[in-house]
DNA sequence: ATAGAATATGTCAATTTTGACATAATGTCA
DNA sequence: TGACATTATGTCAAAATTGACATATTCTAT
C-alpha cells in the first residue's frame, strides 16, 4: 500500500468523502496541506485527551462544549474548524511549541 | 516599556479592544496563547505578501476574497479565522514546514 | 499640494461553525 | 449474556465568519 493510498483511505473513512473533497489525489498542494494538517491536529487532540486518561463528556466538560463535538473533533470531521481544534489544543495546556510540533509532521 | 505592555498595545491598536478580550493580562493562558498565535500568523501572512510584491487587492484575487478582508487579517481582526489565516498562508505557497515555524515563536 | 494607488474601517446578507440534543453503535466488565 | 459507560452520527437553531460593497484614511509619487 502506498503513502498515498494509506491517506486516501483514512481520509475517506471519516467524513470527507471522496465526491465531497473531490479526488484526494487530485487536490491542489494548499488543499491538501490544509486537510492533513487538521488531521494531524485531529490525531493529537485525541491522543492528548487520551494521554489525560479523559472521556470525551469530561473534555467536552472543560472545554464548554458537548461529547457530540468532541467526537466530531476526532473523526476530523468536515464541520470542525481548525479554530476549534487549536482552542481545544491549547486548551488541554499543549504548549504553542508542541502545536508547531504537532503541525509540522 | 515591559513585553506585555508592549503585546498590549499591540492588540489595542487593533480590532481587540480592551473590554472585548478583556484585559490582556487577565488572559487565561490558553486565551493569551490563541491571539498571539493569529497574531504571529497576521504578520506572517504581510510578510509574505510583501515578499512577493503582491497588493491587497491582488492578494485577495488569489484568495478568491477581498481587499477589505485581506486588510482585516493583517490587521488581526477578531473577524478573522485561524482557518482563514492558514489557508492563505497556505495558498501563498507557505509550506506546512514554515507554518510550523511561523507558529511557534 | 494634489492625484491616484494602496490600505483601513464599517456594514451586512449569505454561508459556515457551534453547542446541544436524540439516538445509534461500540466497548467493557462482571 | 446484559447492564453501563463511552463514542459515533444526524439534525438544528444560534452564533460566528465570510466576501462584498461603500467609503475613509494613509501612502507615494510628481
Amino acid at each position: 500500500m502506498t503513502m498515498q493510498q494509506a491517506k486516501r483511505k483514512k481520509l475517506e473513512s471519516k467524513g470527507w468523502k471522496t465526491g465531497t473533497v473531490k479526488e484526494f489525489l487530485n487536490l491542489t498542494p494548499e488543499e491538501a496541506a490544509y486537510i492533513e494538517l487538521k488531521l494531524s491536529l485531529s490525531e493529537s487532540f485525541r491522543q492528548q485527551r487520551r494521554n489525560k486518561q479523559l472521556s470525551q463528556v469530561e473534555v467536552a466538560k472543560r472545554l464548554k462544549s458537548s461529547q457530540s463535538r468532541v467526537a466530531k473533533m476526532e473523526a476530523n470531521d468536515p464541520s470542525v474548524s481548525l479554530d476549534l481544534l487549536v482552542k481545544s489544543l491549547l486548551a488541554l495546556g499543549v504548549s504553542r511549541k508542541d502545536l508547531a510540533k504537532a503541525i509540522y509532521e
